[in-house]
DNA sequence: CAGATAGTCAAGTGGTTGCTTAAGTGTTCA
DNA sequence: TGAACACTTAAGCAACCACTTGACTATCTG
């Protein structure tokens, strides 16, 4: 999942699908790159749940999934709170036990 | 930075740095791999700016650094609000606008 | 000082990733 | 029907990644 969001070209994918569905030739279109190898990013980011795709007629159109871009923020959300969290245990501590011996002279 | 976090082992020394700062011993314990691959894997993460180091006499200290990961954070935020955002003006439109011909039937 | 401790450097390796090209497959339209 | 279109599959390749081992450097401890 953070592996899919590794890559710029899936995070621009990303990006764009945020604002929309889009075929996989228009997500192609700005990427400098052959249409195989845009494939293989939206099969990335739909193992990964990141996508959905559905094919109608000759056309695959890919929209964003947005439920598991919560799952990657709650996990980066978790461990910066239990930080401050534990940052706060910290200044309880320091507040209720004064410095014993020349720490902060 | 996303790339740092797309490894599990990192991701483990990152949610272990978060309960507090740790010498690469401490880290490399429970982790099943050489010294030398947890020193790789902290570069990556000290590259990025997701931890800070310090050696002290033959110990070197590594402490997590959370402003980095607002910075994660806040990309996958901006992403899933401005769908949501997106899904909020379709909702206008579809309340201002009736339905024209048999889309809903 | 000698030995143990904690980490570091360098080189190498096997597997994965991100691409490519070439040759399909199924759809649509004139 | 047949040409254009929008993908799709497969094979191959160079670069990168996560590790390893072995040798090395400081730093403490007895």
């Amino acid at each position: 999942m953070f592996q899919a969001l590794a890559d710029q070209t899936r995070r621009d994918i990303v990006a764009r699908l945020v604002r929309g569905p889009a075929s996989v030739g228009q997500l192609a279109h700005p990427l400098a790159m052959s249409l195989p190898a845009v494939m293989q990013h939206l099969q990335v980011l739909e193992a990964c749940g990141l996508i959905r795709t559905e094919k109608v007629g000759r056309v695959r159109t890919c929209r964003i999934e947005p439920q598991v871009l919560r799952t990657a923020e709650e996990w980066i959300v978790r461990q910066r709170t239990s930080w401050e969290q534990r940052l706060d245990r910290l200044d309880d501590l320091l507040a209720e036990q004064p410095p014993e011996h020349g720490s902060t002279p």
